[in-house]
DNA sequence: GTTGAAATGACCCCCTA
DNA sequence: TAGGGGGTCATTTCAAC
């Protein structure tokens, strides 16, 4: 994924703000015709510097009342692909990552209720490698942004 | 925020798929005319179930090599709203939360490079309730996906 | 439904490797 | 001179009333 260019930077933060930015606003934005603001968003999709768009939708107006990240700790010999493969199937993780600290990896979870919770918790113990778990519930969310700044950095 | 009836929950179903689906492509996978679709899309906006509409990008493509979990430490007499309003203002928090565990926060941040993480790990140092803080950086992402599940609880 | 706005694709121009 | 952008215009599709 190569860095970008300043023009696809304020594209991008455009499309931050607002995903249903009209290619006219954008082009305003930018100063781009509305073909070109066009040309560049359909590249940036192709080269997956935008991997899509979507709503952002309160947890709560679904049904999905508790979230918490639970850090895995495992054998240490799981290959990357096992895990992500295991862990893709699993509808109520929303992010995970590998980490460097003492746990092995990050995942963000959501839930309808705490039983709920405690069967992902269950399965994801389950998982053969996992030799030990640390959940930590959240309770109110202070700030909930995109997932990049809309700053350079 | 009220849970919703089944209608609405796969109405955001489709937004969170692709947020850029129009009032008819919304009505027909629900079953209701392009008027009845925007008049629901209208409503989950104003109640808030829908917090906006974004483009999903990849931090990589403006600049963003490093993401870490930082998780505050606090003298647990400040207030809640304080908390908010400095996390905030730190423009590289994509998220926080209060968290019921050792921590009393937990704080997504994305940076530059190590170096300016550094910065906004030095900033969070600085706030006169914070204590302590415990970073752990993120390496690679197993999962991203929308921040609600497509499926029911 | 009708009417105006947006998206899309065809076409040509300019610059540069 | 081929390829990557960019602009303009005509057509189709969508949104708004």
């Amino acid at each position: 994924m190569p860095d970008l260019d300043d023009l696809n930077h304020r594209i991008l933060r455009v499309l931050l703000r607002d995903g249903r930015s009209t290619y006219a606003e954008i082009g305003n934005e930018v100063g781009l015709s509305v073909s070109a603001a066009k040309r560049r968003v359909d590249r940036l999709v192709r080269d997956g510097a935008i991997r899509g768009f979507t709503a952002v939708v309160e947890p709560q107006a679904m049904g999905w009342d508790i979230e918490a990240v639970v850090q895995l700790y495992t054998n240490g010999t799981v290959p990357f692909e096992t895990m992500r493969r295991d862990l893709e199937h699993v509808t109520e993780i929303v992010e995970a990552f590998t980490v460097a600290g003492a746990a092995d990896a990050m995942v963000r979870v959501v839930a309808g209720d705490v039983p709920h919770l405690e069967r992902v918790i269950s399965r994801l113990r389950g998982l053969s490698y996992v030799q030990q778990t640390d959940t930590t519930m959240l309770l109110s969310v202070l700030v909930r942004r995109p997932n990049v700044p809309q700053t350079a950095p």
